[in-house]
DNA sequence: CGCGACGTTGATTTGCCTCAACGATTGTGG
DNA sequence: CCACAATCGTTGAGGCAAATCAACGTCGCG
């Protein structure tokens, strides 16, 4: 069950045996359909979860309805509201599921607990915030410097699972474009192979 | 001279007189005159910049030349490549003065001793990578979901300061539009009032 | 079965870019 | 300190990228 969880903590510190069974002990296991809402936009995000299997989405709900999606969370990713967990504030962004998933999570409050037992914890989801911080800049960079058409091809490159597990109209709102865009570049993919 | 700084870190923790005696033991002064060069994109970046007077901007180059505004830090900003910084990796962006400034300054291997004296460091440091994260993440909801136009009207709004500081160009980069097209809205802009 | 959401396609419009020319401002070498 | 060059911001003309609107077939779901 947890084999994909701690070899995902593996990449950045080692865990003893007895460790494992510290924090699997302060773990909890949630099975979703496809499009359940795990948090919703202005709660506070008091779980971080761990995507087992399936996908979960990150994103804005804007005041006319539209949605703009930051990040998409498949198997071996880590979904959360990185602020409002932290620091117990309201959420900005919203977390809910593409496909049934299987996710590992953790509670705030347990978390905390865990970090005093096992304070090299703090430095793994240090590394977390850092990467997502990079992750953010360089995605913020590309949507600020390249073309739709070029945003389409790299991510398409980058994820080529996802191109057809998630719907369109979320990758497009991922990408900042409309589904009807995508659907023309998407078309012109396929004539040019 | 240390004021600003001493005062930007009492907005998350507290440090006594002697903690801060010890800090500025490790503190270094940097005076640069406009379009200095602080850090180039390839480095690593080994320095922390606190803006005490004037402004950085932290950038990417592209490989065609054109440049990419992430950040403009003025007066009581933080400004360094934080992965590089964390991690000793190669720096993706590069950082340089938009004025002449005077920046306070420490280095990482300094900044890791600091950690071992005075331990509520870490959590500053990890609270400006926490707000960092936060703040990419609305740059990039706003970059995929709003206009030009609306980009331009809340960078007014929210940095009136910086509007006739920093040339057009760069503050063109950093809402992702042309220098042409900035004009085009401020004329725009100055008609409706 | 029938409704509603989704993806495609075409026609049209709009936002923003490119290119080019021009003053104004800034920087620089003599 | 002046003269000249370079950079910058503005403006207009024209073009392209991407949005909007609308119609239609398909699919998943109640």
């Amino acid at each position: 069950m947890y084999e994909l969880f701690f070899k995902n903590i593996s990449k950045h510190i080692a865990l003893t045996p007895e460790e494992q069974r510290h924090i699997i002990k302060k773990l909890q296991v949630k099975r979703t359909t496809k499009n359940e809402i795990l948090l919703q936009q202005g709660e506070t995000c008091r779980e971080m979860y761990f995507v087992e299997s399936g996908c979960l989405r990150i994103y804005q709900l804007h005041a006319d309805g539209a949605e703009t999606n930051i990040l998409f969370c498949p198997e071996n990713w880590w979904a959360s509201d990185g602020l409002s967990f932290a620091n117990g504030t309201v959420a900005e962004y919203g977390i809910s599921s593409l496909e049934d998933s299987t996710l590992v999570f953790i509670s705030a409050a347990n978390l905390q607990n865990l970090f005093h037992q096992i304070p090299k914890l703090e430095r793994f989801f240090r590394l977390l915030f850092q990467n997502a911080f990079g992750l953010m800049q360089r995605r913020l960079n590309l949507a600020l410097s390249t073309s739709s058409k070029d945003r389409f091809e790299i991510f398409y490159k980058q994820y080529p699972t996802l191109i057809d597990r998630i719907s369109q109209k979320h990758i497009a709102s991922y990408l900042g474009i409309t589904p009807v865009f995508l659907s023309i570049l998407r078309k012109r993919r396929v004539k040019r192979d």
